[in-house]
DNA sequence: GCAATACGTTGCCGCTCACAACAAACCAGC
DNA sequence: GCTGGTTTGTTGTGAGCGGCAACGTATTGC
C-alpha cells in the first residue's frame, strides 16, 4: 500500500527536481527555476543553498540581462567537479568515459574488445580505464557512480547479463565483477543499451516531453528501450523490451535465442547480408556497403533493403498497436535501415497499424550521436544522485 | 519537470492511501493501518477523523479481540452510503450496477442490447437504469461517479470509442453522451474492458501485489489490459493494449480492422468456429460447444482447439518477451481457450519465450467472475475519490 | 481487584513551504 | 550623478503536516 511522502521526502524530491533541471537544461536563473518548478522564491533560495553547500551546483551573476530589475543569480551544475563513469560494452570495442553533471563528456578512453572475454576478465579492463581517467580528476571532485551499457538482457536487481548475442555472454555477472573492482564507494548500475539510449533520448534528445516512446536499437540483434507513461518499462526482472525476439514468422529461420522466426532474423545484420548475397564480415561497414550498393542501383541489394524495410515496418506496426507510442526512434543499425527504406517502413506501418494508434506517432532518428549509450549509462548513475542529492553528495 | 508535493498533497495522498486500504482490504483496525501504512497512531487518528467527517468511513468497536490490551477501533468503508455506478456494454446486453465503496454490488440491472444502437441511442438506456437504481438509494448517500467498460479502443481524454468490433461502433462519443444524460454531478469515465478488468484483478483479484501483468481478454476480438511497473499502460492516446491486432501471419486472413493476419483472426471466435467447421451463431455458447466436442473426442474440434491454443501460446510468448510480465491472466473467451488447450499454450510459450522472461511468469485465470468488468468500471470512478477523498466527498 | 498490555488522545516539536516586507541590483530618463 | 521603476534575493513569520512522548482508557489474565 503506497503512502504519501513525509516532509523530508518533499525536500528530497524538490532538491532532485532542481538538480535535475540544471542537469538536463544547463545553467538556469533562479527566477526561471521559480516559475518552472512552481516553488516560491524563498524555497528555491534554500534549495540552491543546500545544493551549493554539498558542492553540486554553484551560483554566479549573469553577464547581461537586457531587462530592468535585479539580475537573477544563475545556478550552474558543477559539471567539472561532479561526475559519473560510463561504460559501453560493444561488439568489438569497449568504451569508457567520465561524464560531468550536465552531460558533458570530460574524458574518454576506448579499446578494442578481445573476443571471448567473459565478465570477470572484462571488469579489470574497465577498471583500468577508470584508474587512468582518475588521475586527471581535479581534487575535491565527487564521483556519483558508474553506469554500464550492455547489449543483452540485464537482470535489474544485480546487473547480471542473462543473454548477450553480441558478446556471447550467458549469465555473466558484469555488474558484480565491476563492483568488486571499483569498491563500495562507486555504485555500479548496469542497463541494456537500448533502455539506456532511450533514457538518454528522453532526457536530452529527440524524445524530450514524449512520455510514450519506443527506442529501437539494432546492432547484431535488435532490442527496444520503452518509455511508457514517462517511466522506463523494465518488466518484472528487468528483461522487458526484447522485441527482437518477437516472432514474426512462425517456424521461420532459427534464431540464436533458440526460437525461430524472430524479428531480428528478418531485420538484423545477418538477414541483410544474406539477402544481399554478401559475405562481408558482419558489422556496420558491411551494412552501409549494402545501402550504398542499393543506392547505386544494385538490384539484389535493393530488394534486400526493401524487404528488410518492410519487415521493419511490420514489427514497428505491431509495437505501435500494442503500446500506442507518441514516438518511435530508430537507433544503431535500425537508423541506417530506416533511412534507407523509410518508404517501405511507412507503407507497412500504415497498412498494419490501427488508425487510432497511427494518429500521433512520429518516426524519428536519434538526436544524440555515438555517445548516446555512454550518456545514457552515466544517466543511470546520475539517477541515484537525483533521487537524493544531499545523501549521495 | 516534476516537483515534489506540497504539504496538503501529503495529506491528500495519505487520506487516499487509508481510504484505498479499507476499500480494497475491507474493514481494518486502526492498529493494523498504523503498521501497514507506516504512519503514526496520531496521524492515523487524524486521517480517520477527517474521512469519518466526510462520511466516507465509520469507526466501530471490534467484537472480539482475543488479545490483551485496549481493542483497536475498526475502520469500515461506508459501503452502503458511498457508491459508484458501473456499466458494461457487451455484445448482446447492457449491464448496469451500483457498487459500494469496498466493491460490494448494491444493486444491478441488465437488459438486452438492441443491435445497431449508436452511442447517442445507448446513453438514455444507461441513464434509465441509473434512474431506476437511484430510487432505492438511501438518503444521505454519496455518488462518486460512473464508470463504463466498453469492448474497443477508447480515447482516454474524453471517452470517445474509436473502434469497437463488438458493437460496430466507430468514433462514438459514449463518454460525452452519457455525461450529458447524467449531468455534471456524476463524472463519467470510460475504459476498455480489458484495461478495466486488469485493473480490477490487480486491485482485488489474482494479480494483487503483481506489478507487471498482462490481462488478455477475448470476446469477439482480443485485447489486453497491461499493468507495467504497477501502473496501467494506456499509451499516448489511451489506445495501448490492442494486442489482438498484432499481426502473426504476414498477409494472412483479412481482419475487420483492415489489416491481415491479426492475432485475433487466429484465436478469436470466428477462427475457432471456422476451423471446427461449425456454423453456430457466434458467442460463448458456440465456443463452449466446440470445447465440449473436443472433450468428447470430435477430431475436427480437437485440432481446431489445439491449433488455436498453439496460436494463443504464440502471441503470449511474444508479449512475454516484450513485457517480461510476472503474470498473464486469461479472461473472457481466452479463459475457456486456455483451459481447453493449456498444454499447447505452455508448449508454444516454452519454445518461443526467452528463458529469462519465462522464469517468473505465471499463467492464471481471473479470480473475479462475470462482474470483473463492472467492478473495474466502478474502480475507474472510485479512483477519482481515492485521489482526493475530501474534495470528491 | 490488580498488573500488564495495547491503544486512543493530547500537546509539543521539527520540518517544509508560502507569504509579505525589506534590501539589493539593474535600467531608463533627466 | 541622481531618482524612480522594476525585478529579484533575503529574512522573518505563519500554517500545515507528521513524529513523538506522556497520559488516559479499555481489555485480558491472574
Amino acid at each position: 500500500m503506497r503512502v504519501g511522502p513525509s516532509q523530508d521526502e518533499i525536500r528530497r524530491q524538490n532538491l532532485g527536481a532542481l538538480l535535475r533541471h540544471v542537469h538536463v537544461h544547463g545553467a538556469t536563473s533562479r527566477a526561471e527555476l521559480t516559475t518552472t518548478l512552481g516553488l516560491n522564491r524563498s524555497t528555491i533560495g534554500a534549495l540552491t543553498a543546500d545544493l551549493a553547500g554539498a558542492g553540486l551546483v554553484s551560483e554566479g551573476t549573469p553577464k547581461e540581462t537586457g531587462r530592468a530589475g535585479r539580475p537573477s543569480l544563475v545556478v550552474r551544475p558543477e559539471s567539472a567537479r561532479v561526475y559519473a563513469y560510463a561504460y559501453s560494452i560493444e561488439v568489438d570495442r569497449l568504451r569508457a568515459a567520465r561524464i560531468g553533471l550536465g552531460g558533458e563528456v570530460l574524458d574518454r578512453r576506448g579499446m578494442a574488445r578481445p573476443r571471448g572475454l567473459d565478465a570477470r576478465e572484462t571488469a579489470p579492463l574497465l577498471a583500468g580505464a577508470l584508474k587512468e581517467m582518475h588521475q586527471h580528476v581535479p581534487p575535491g571532485s565527487l564521483c556519483v557512480g558508474a553506469g554500464v551499457a550492455v547489449c543483452g538482457t540485464v537482470r535489474r536487481a544485480d546487473g547480471l547479463v542473462r543473454l548477450a548475442p553480441t558478446t556471447g555472454w550467458v549469465d555473466e555477472p558484469i555488474g558484480a565483477a565491476l563492483a568488486a573492482e571499483l569498491g563500495t564507494d562507486v555504485p555500479v548500475t548496469v542497463g541494456n543499451v537500448a533502455d539506456v539510449a532511450a533514457f538518454a533520448e528522453h532526457a536530452r534528445g529527440v524524445a524530450v516531453n514524449c512520455d510514450n516512446v519506443i527506442y529501437l536499437y539494432g546492432d547484431v540483434g535488435v532490442g527496444a528501450g520503452i518509455i511508457a507513461g514517462g517511466r522506463r518499462l523494465t518488466g518484472h526482472g528487468g528483461y522487458g523490451g526484447e522485441v527482437g525476439h518477437m516472432v514474426v514468422v512462425r517456424d521461420g529461420a532459427p534464431c540464436e535465442c533458440g526460437s525461430r522466426g524472430c524479428w531480428e532474423t528478418e531485420i538484423g545484420e545477418h538477414a541483410l547480408l544474406r539477402a544481399a548475397g554478401r559475405s562481408d564480415t558482419p558489422g556496420r561497414d558491411a551494412l552501409l556497403a549494402i545501402f550504398d550498393a542499393a543506392d547505386r542501383g544494385d538490384a539484389r541489394a535493393q530488394t534486400a533493403v526493401r524487404q528488410a524495410g518492410d519487415w521493419l515496418g511490420f514489427g514497428v506496426a505491431n509495437l505501435v498497436n500494442i503500446f500506442n507510442p507518441e514516438m518511435v526512434i530508430f537507433g544503431g543499425t535500425m537508423r541506417d535501415l530506416y533511412l534507407a527504406a523509410a518508404a517501405q517502413v511507412r507503407s507497412r506501418l500504415n497498412s498494419m497499424g490501427l488508425p487510432a494508434c497511427l494518429e500521433h506517432v512520429r518516426l524519428r532518428t536519434p538526436k544524440l550521436g555515438e555517445d548516446a549509450a555512454l550518456i545514457g549509462a552515466a544517466e543511470l548513475a546520475f539517477e541515484r544522485l537525483l533521487a537524493d542529492p544531499l545523501d549521495a553528495g
